[in-house]
This record gives C-alpha cells, structure tokens and sequence, in this order.
DNA sequence: TAAAAACCTATTGACATAGTAGGTAATTGG
DNA sequence: CCAATTACCTACTATGTCAATAGGTTTTTA
C-alpha cells in the first residue's frame, strides 16, 4: 500500500508543479489548496528536499519550489524518495535479509515480476501526465 | 506490501496442489517442507478453509485438501483472501471512506489505473503456473 | 525590526503484523 | 476400543509503522 506520505508528496508536487513560474510557493498555500494539514506535510517537504526533488527558501517571501522542470520527473521517483520501498513482498525490498530459500522458492519469479511491472508503470509516468494546466 | 500471510498462503497452495493426489495432506507436513511454523499456519489454513479454497478433515488420517483442482485457482482470489486488500491506496479499497477530493482528485486516475494492472496480473495468473512438478 | 517563512526535535495514539501459548473436539489406525 | 493423531478454537503479546501533533529555533526580507 501506498502510504500518506507517498500520496501527499505526489499531490504536493502536482500543486507546485502548475504554479511553476510563481517562483517560491510557502507551504501555507499548498496545504490549503490541498486541504492537508501544513505541520505534516513539512515533513513530507523535509524528505523531498533531502531527496533533491524541490528545494526549500526561509524567511519572507520563501517557500518551496520545484528543482527541475515539470516533465523532468517521473512518479516512480517521486514515490520511491517517499516510501521506504515500492516492492510488493520483504524478499525484494533493499534492505532484506538475504533468504536461504531464494534459489528454490516457487513465488520468487511472480514477485520479481510484478515489481517489474510496478516499476514500469510508475517510472513510465511523468509528473506532467497529472497537471490539470 | 504484500504480507507474511498472503505470501505463506500461496506457499501452502502451491504445497497442496503438488501433493493434491495423495488426499489429505497433515499441516504438519508442509510446516515441515515449507520451513514456516506450524501454529502460524493454522491461523492462515483457518482463513483458506473459511474461504472455500481448501478444506480440512480432523482426526488421523485427517489434514487439508484443495476443493478444486489447481489449474482452477487463481492467484489474486488466493492473495485477495488473505489480504485486506490488494489495492494500493485507501482511497480504492473496499472499505474506503467515500472522499471529498474524488472527484477532482489529480492522482485518482493513476492508482485506479495501477489498480486495474495489479487485479489483470494476479488473476491472470494461476496457481498451476508456480507448480514444479 | 517585525513578520513570515523554512527548519528542527520530540512525542503520541491507534492500529497492523507476525507470531506464540495452551487448550478442545473429532476421527481413525492398530 | 482407545490412544494417537489431527484439525480447530480462543486468547495473548511484543514490535513496529502510520499519521499525525506540538512547540519551538533559525533565516530572510519587506
């Protein structure tokens, strides 16, 4: 499943993608458009800074704005800078511990599959394909 | 994420339809065979009976049997009765709260898109397609 | 110089996951 | 016929993640 974080973080990065020649956008205007409470997505922004996806101006007249151009980004990115992993079983996941069955285990190759498909699918998109402008 | 029950589950079917001609089959055995703890996978087994996809005969000589045969099952009805849901975010889930954003949602689209290539790829698939022998 | 904005650390309630524990009921092979 | 074997049942629990909230400090500019 994909979680708040991830949802909010596309949804975050929709709103400053179409007001991409407004310069700086604080994070007040976007939770309001977005009706998400301002405290928790700092935290999601936090992460998409750390990531090198928006980059972030204090004091007045700051906010945050895109680093790249809209069609520059895919969602599959988006997601993966937001989520711990998009893989659909721990087996897979980059942190998992190496599993003694692996060479034998009949499920394996159905799951590699799928996150075949899953990467495909979210990296084949682009920001841009979710732009209402 | 796909969870320990739904991965397990499949192994049991899988487990089950390769021995589906030597009748009822102790959980014993395939706790043996499958390495996975036999205490777990009575709460797992529990669900596949209530569900109809195996069923269950106490006593000596007892064990589980798959109603129907294997090329019969597919492996989203298996994953989809152990998990709460195979959808990839809340919003589409079954039990989802009815959201106020939907209709003007921008990222609606792409999970119900995603949604509809993970429901064609797991029901697509059969559990005779993971069988070894 | 004060308002506005990002940035930082910590905490919390609720829930799901992945099991474990200890029994009872049913059935049959010897 | 009875003891072994098997499914079946209820309950419990440790751990971790999720989805926020709370209350501040620093930075910058109008």
């Amino acid at each position: 499943m994909i979680s708040t974080k991830g949802r909010y973080a596309l949804r975050v990065m929709i709103d400053l993608a179409e007001h991409h020649q407004d310069g700086y956008i604080p994070l007040k205007d976007v939770a309001m458009r977005q009706g998400i409470s301002k405290k928790y997505l700092e935290i999601i922004v936090k992460e998409l800074v750390a990531g090198k996806l928006v980059s972030g101006v204090s004091g007045k007249g700051g906010g945050y704005k895109l680093c790249r151009d809209p069609e520059d980004y895919s969602i599959g990115e988006i997601l993966e800078n937001m989520e711990p992993s998009l893989t659909a079983v721990a087996c897979l996941a980059s942190d998992a511990a190496p599993c003694p069955r692996s060479s034998a285990c009949q499920t394996l190759p159905l799951w590699a599959e799928y996150d075949k498909l899953t990467h495909d699918f979210f990296y084949g998109k682009k920001l841009t394909d979710l732009l209402n402008i």
